[in-house]
RNA sequence: GGCCUUAUCGUCUAUCGGUUAGGACAUUGCCUUUUCAAGGCAAGAAGCCGGGUUCGACUCCCGGUAAGGUCACCA
């Protein structure tokens, strides 16, 4: 294989700007990225602009944007764009016409906009075969493709013509794309061949796919085929590297978290897979969770404060204290954003309003248990140092009393008054970061309730 | 419909003729000083079907079946 790898590999992402950067695109610019890196070669970008109706510049923006935003790091100063490519497309046809591999044909006008006259390829009709990184061997009796049409007119090539001549204008050598690229080989290979261009490497990779094993569409998955959403739920680009990485590909281990280093290191086009993968959005999940824990403390701490600040006011040292305790619960930082918004963490920072009925430890019938238990804790407490509120500290002198009382009968009760929930992080935990004054007032108001 | 491609736990996958078919996500159960979360442990869960080839097939070949893709004066 690696004998058939040229000197200087030149591959291309070239995105048509006609819609949101979409994230099985995504993945095969990673693709691209990861075999251009590991074999030493280069990723050029490429936008394909012809559609004036349905390009727009904003289109382009999100998908360098993403490009970015995921850690893919080519040149993007200055694309090579179709668009600005148009006496470039008009050499190679005046040279197809001229050779007699492609010819001007007279057309029944059929619908509104046809042309009369179009430029048509002379096919040969011939089986092509080629080799594909991925499948294999490919062969196709190009015969019924026809005398298809590479160009309305001089000036305006259809996109078959186009790539070719981008590719070879570009030195493209291989051609890493999706798998619905692989009817469109036949006839590129037949354009190649007509204007005397070499024959790239190709690689058709299979797509990422809908629950029902459909083409992953925004039809049936919605925002969640675009990549900016994962990005304004955020997702950490690390995860979301891995996440697509690994639908398709995988390294052959049982190492499931990679590095963008690591898996341009470990990248084998070889080994991607030649069935399309199931769109997994709990195992996405579970990526960015493990990103999030990996993540450095500063990084956690600034992350976590942007969503808190929206709602409360702390000081540091709470925000130091809760940190972790909010990094157990999330999967994702949109996760937090939509947990704050419910109040689901309000207990730290604001004291709540407890319910009656739920500060009752449900095994226990007559109010009157929680009440004195609860009158035992604030005794206790009263006597500990300020000093000494950390959460060991606090299981050690709490515990001997909440046995003799019960545990389910004291503790409950505790954490109830503390953050007003059914469910929140143990009672020595919220004692130890709400700390004694704060924790003293809570339990006193419900004690006044029961 | 023609053509092309694909086919291992629910999902992503390992295996490249000989394995108790391995891992991860998800699920379920247990433990973690009785709510959650996190963590730990454990369990259940797969070779589409039918023929060959072979001493031996998930692995190779053929045929079905199913699924997907593709058949533009779009890109």
């Amino acid at each position: 294989m690696s004998e058939d790898i040229p000197q200087k590999i030149v591959a291309r992402f070239p995105p048509s700007p006609t819609g949101w950067f979409h994230i099985g695109n995504a993945r095969t610019a990673l693709f691209n990225y990861f075999f251009t890196k590991k074999n030493g070669g280069v990723l050029k970008f490429r936008l394909e602009d012809t559609d004036k109706e349905r390009s727009k510049s904003e289109y382009a923006d999100d998908i360098v944007d993403g490009l970015k935003w995921l850690g893919v790091q080519i040149d993007y100063s200055s694309p090579y764009k179709q668009s600005e490519h148009g006496d470039t497309y008009k050499k190679y046809i005046e040279i197809m016409l001229k050779n007699n591999t492609a010819y001007v044909s007279k057309e029944e006008v059929k619908e509104e906009g046809q042309r009369a006259e179009v430029i048509r390829l002379r096919n040969p009709g011939k089986k092509i075969k080629y080799q594909d990184m991925i499948r294999g061997e490919i062969e196709v009796d190009t015969t019924e493709l026809g005398d298809f049409i590479i160009a309305k007119s001089l000036t305006e090539p259809i996109y078959h013509l186009a790539v070719v001549v981008d590719d070879f204008e570009m030195g493209v050598t291989h051609i890493i794309r999706g798998e619905d690229g692989i009817y469109n080989t036949p006839r590129q290979i037949l354009i190649q061949e007509a204007i005397s261009a070499p024959r790239p490497v190709y690689a058709h990779m299979p797509f990422i796919l809908n629950e029902d094993r459909s083409k992953l569409s925004k039809r049936k998955q919605g925002e969640l085929v675009s990549l900016s959403y994962y990005r304004k739920q955020g997702y950490l680009p690390e995860a979301m590297v891995n996440f697509l990485s690994f639908c398709g590909w995988n390294p052959g281990t049982d190492q499931e978290i990679m590095s963008m280093d690591e898996l341009i290191e470990n990248f084998d086009i070889m080994k991607v897979q030649k069935s399309g993968a199931i769109f997994n959005k709990e195992k996405l999940l579970w990526f960015n969770k493990e990103y999030i824990k990996r993540l450095p403390l500063d990084t956690l701490k600034k992350e976590i404060a942007e969503k808190l600040s929206k709602k409360y006011s702390y000081t540091d040292e709470l925000l130091n204290k809760v940190i972790t305790i909010i990094t157990e619960r999330i999967n994702t930082f949109g996760e937090l954003e939509k947990y704050v918004a419910e109040g689901e963490f309000d207990y730290f920072f604001l004291a709540p309003v407890p319910v009656k009925e739920m500060i009752i430890w449900k095994k226990d019938t007559d109010f009157s248990i929680p009440k004195n238990n609860l009158l035992n804790v604030v005794k206790i407490i009263e006597n500990i140092p300020d000093a000494d509120f950390s959460e060991e500290r606090l299981k050690s002198i709490l515990m001997p009393a909440a046995e003799a009382a019960g545990k389910g009968s004291m503790l409950w009760p505790i954490r109830v008054s503390l953050s007003g929930k059914e469910k929140s992080p143990d009672p020595f935990t919220l004692l130890s970061i709400l700390g004694k004054t704060e924790s003293l007032s809570r339990i006193k108001t419900a004690i006044n309730l029961l």
